[in-house]
DNA sequence: GGGCGCATGTAATGAGTTACATGATTGA
DNA sequence: TCAATCATGTAACTCATTACATGCGCCC
């Protein structure tokens, strides 16, 4: 349900469509998540369906209507529990990635240091594209900020790992 | 698919029947993963149709048989396959705890505070079980110590972030 | 004899993705 | 005129979970 968080969380700074949430969250919260335009869809038919948020028809022109989202107020205190619930605990992320690491002794060391040294390399161009990701105001900067030093956190270990297998 | 790699490379150590691999999982690796029973089930037989993994019944008395599962030469292949692939690239983790992070700003800093500090207990006892935890032989032993690592990591974060609140 | 542990299985559900489909506008 | 962008929607599918169901053996 977190993502119906990030969904409210955003149309509570400004009322937005569809389309329009999803682009932003491509372009800005890259780096950290993704939401699929046709989860989006669904999300919104859902919340807007359960009265969370409202939603205004906007045609211009021709062209399909912009279906304009609002937080109802029940969406205001939905999103004052929801983000209450959130902060106050720490859902462990799952990585899986530590398969590979959990077996690595199966592999001779050369060859894993070789695959290890490409894990390496795609770490960090993750990380040049968090860093190359433009700011945003206030809190939101945390999650780039988060991710960055996650990242780090991960290449430094990754090289403890390896130096231990020379 | 992550999920396969690990039973086959637990397989590949031991022989196991199904109860047995959701044992060891729940017990030796609870705190970074888990696996569901019905899972595990259900991708050991996907696995068993697909010729990945052999079964042996062993019948004990009048209970139900242990089907007991041995890779096949078929699943060496793919294991040493499934293996590369994971240790050349890294799955970047979602964290949906970052949500909350993201609208920080849209609660008054002292009731910020405080919620960030349940989370930082939550985060510190699920330390401790990581610290308490048995440790294994080889590289399975990594996927623990990262564990640790990603925790300690996760807090000094929240530490900072809360510095800042004040 | 009653409850717990061993050992399996299936049906229903949920969450999310892929892939497909539609149609108008804008700019090269 | 042709491709890209804007804007929505839906059907089929995958992956994993929950909840339910079965039945033996063991120990108190």
């Amino acid at each position: 349900m977190d993502r119906k968080l990030l969904l409210l969380g955003l149309l509570r700074e400004h009322a937005m469509h569809g389309y329009g949430l999803v682009e932003f969250i491509d372009q800005a919260l890259a780096t950290c998540t993704d939401m699929k335009r046709a989860t989006a869809y669904y999300l919104l038919n859902q919340m807007a369906e359960d009265g969370w948020i409202v939603e205004t028809e906007m045609q211009e022109g021709n062209r399909p209507a912009r279906r304009v989202f609002n937080l109802s107020d029940k969406g205001e205190t939905i999103y004052q529990e929801m983000l209450r619930e959130n902060l106050s605990s720490y859902t462990q992320p799952y990585f899986p990635s530590d398969i590979g690491l959990a077996f690595l002794d199966s592999l001779p060391a050369p060859e894993a240091l070789r695959l290890l040294e490409q894990r390496v390399q795609g770490l960090e161009s993750m990380l040049q594209a968090v860093q190359a990701a433009p700011t945003h105001p206030g809190s939101l900067q945390l999650v780039i900020e988060h991710q960055r030093r996650h990242l780090r956190a991960e290449l430094a270990w990754l090289e403890e790992v390896m130096q231990n297998l020379v």
